[in-house]
DNA sequence: GTATATACTTGCAAAATGCAAGTAATATCC
DNA sequence: GGATATTACTTGCATTTTGCAAGTATATAC
């Protein structure tokens, strides 16, 4: 049996690097960071400041200063929810959903790229196989979350 | 077709969370990004600096500092190449041996558990699956690796 | 209506980052 | 074989990022 562990730690760096190509590129200048936020909040509804920054795991203090300098960047807008004023509820502006699926639209092409070197038949099953992983991470409860300390 | 994007976005994250409470947990008291460079000296053999600096993409100003910290906490040793004496070949002290493998049970702990959530078809496919995306992403020069900026 | 909890925000001090400029050793050119 | 360029790092320094402690404002509990 090969090393599991190897495999995933050099899957997760490589997607990493991916991550990384695709924001210096190409007219915006965002880091790594805000790529991570602008894609969380498309991704979920209006969600709150709280929701991202658990979903991220990232420290709340340092993630409402990652936030702030998205507004001034003109990408993010914050809006007070209406129900409870207490929560900030996070909305991409129109640069941020331009910027957001620019982001994207180079993420897709890297990754037909990648597949590229694969049939039909193996892309099927690693597809699969990632929907499957992520199915059993999320049963798993003790792991795969955000660290409590 | 699913968002393919999204589900290896989901997934690494994921993995990216095993990774840190592996750190902060158990005794060793270690930044993720330290797991990381542990990680890396012992995959390599007796690497040089500029090697694990390129591997994990990190400047290699910045990661020379992290090397002496991991020294001076007696985890990593520093010996210059007597062929070239400019490169410091790094490796890990016996200390440093004992964390690495430490985090690694605790990945592999991890790795077992949400493998226990499929049967043993899908643990297989979903291995082969991550080594042939592995095998195309080296495949892919254009992507996967540093950020050249 | 007071007490507690929640959802953030800000002060501050510590840590991490990366460019520019250094040092030392090697490789190249003539 | 000696000047020049290149490589493999290291250090200075200024900027940015981080997270704990302590704050504010709103909401909930009793």
């Amino acid at each position: 049996m090969e090393n599991v562990r190897e495999l995933f730690q050099i899957m997760t760096r490589r997607f990493g690097f991916l991550n990384k190509n695709c924001c210096s590129a190409g007219g915006c200048d965002i880091s790594l960071i805000q790529s991570h936020i602008l894609y969380e909040i498309e991704r979920q509804h209006k969600p709150s400041i709280q929701q991202v920054a658990d979903a991220l795991g990232t420290d709340i203090t340092t993630f409402s200063r990652q936030v702030q300098s998205l507004i001034k960047m003109r990408l993010v807008k914050k809006t007070a929810d209406p129900v409870d004023k207490r929560v900030g509820i996070l909305s991409l502006t129109t640069e941020g959903i331009y910027v957001t699926a620019s982001i994207d639209q180079q993420m897709k092409a890297y990754l037909d790229e990648i597949f590229s070197h694969m049939n039909e038949f193996e892309k099927e099953t690693v597809i699969r196989s990632i929907k499957l992983l992520n199915e059993a991470m999320g049963k798993s409860s003790q792991c795969c979350t955000t660290p409590i300390g």
